[in-house]
DNA sequence: TGTGAAAACTCGGGGTC
DNA sequence: GACCCCGAGTTTTCACA
């Protein structure tokens, strides 16, 4: 679907704060709020906007672990396979298969380092996996969930 | 803080969908609607849930092309210095520091390979920076922006 | 924590440009 | 085709018990 200026910039509104009020967002874009919402309906019916959701603080939930799992996995396996045999994973936030050495990326969070252990460990058995390569992580510096505000960059490029 | 069995399905349930109201909560966890307010208010006010977004489906927004780059630092280059050089692009999505060769993984999000390229140049001549190695990023299979039901989970450690 | 009432918001129909 | 106005129904909010 293609998406214009207000389209762009309902979505940086709502990615700021999810529950900004049509009235509100109408006031800032200039539209009326059944024009607002109309416009986010098509949006979501589209797919462009998959869905609303709640920005975490991992740490103060007790998930104060990440790690990100490079996958080396046996000849011909496919990208399929490999989404289905981690989506069971609750620790797992993302996966994607990747160039370079590893086949596949996968980013989990656990609770501690011993939690973090078992599911390496876990992820490691699965039958397409050959061996896996950890790096921990020591300290979040950036961590935008949506892209905040690169709708209103979109243009320098 | 400390968060209670209610206050996680209250957080999964939002996961899930920050839309849902506090009727529809309450309903499912077995608390009045305002009970429900209250809580969730104590979450965000307390810092556990640091707030509500869209998701986003990049390629509908027109941005296609993602990667993880690896961040090769000067010697007593500190967190906050590379947090500081790095917040400034809306490309960048996360930005950590890990344990492993590399001092940082940066993950950036472009709209294609040559706005990419451009991005991982600029990351590159960052002061801080001595040189980068870049992981593009081929096809995404699972993508979580919440810990999606992770609370329901959280007993099996 | 629950109840209840007032305020705010959502949502869909009808008409206009 | 996209917009605005407006009314009915729902949801949020807040004082009080």
């Amino acid at each position: 679907m293609r998406l214009d200026r207000v389209d762009e910039r309902i979505i940086a509104i709502l990615g700021a704060d999810a529950r900004t009020s049509f009235a509100e967002i109408g006031g800032r874009v200039g539209l009326s709020p059944s024009a607002v919402k109309r416009r986010l309906d098509r949006l979501v019916e589209s797919g462009a906007v998959r869905g609303f959701t709640v920005v975490v603080e991992p740490k103060a939930v007790g998930w104060t672990t990440e790690a990100f799992i490079e996958l080396y996995c046996r000849a011909r396996t496919s990208p399929s396979e490999i989404r289905q045999g981690l989506e069971g994973y609750a620790e797992v936030t993302s996966a994607c298969t990747v160039t370079g050495d590893a086949d596949a990326v996968v980013q989990v969070r656990a609770r501690d380092t011993q939690h973090l252990e078992q599911v390496i460990e876990r992820i490691g058995a699965e039958p397409f996996v050959v061996r896996t390569k950890s790096t921990l992580v020591l300290s979040r510096l950036v961590d935008r969930p949506v892209l905040a505000g690169a709708s209103e960059v979109s243009g320098n490029g």
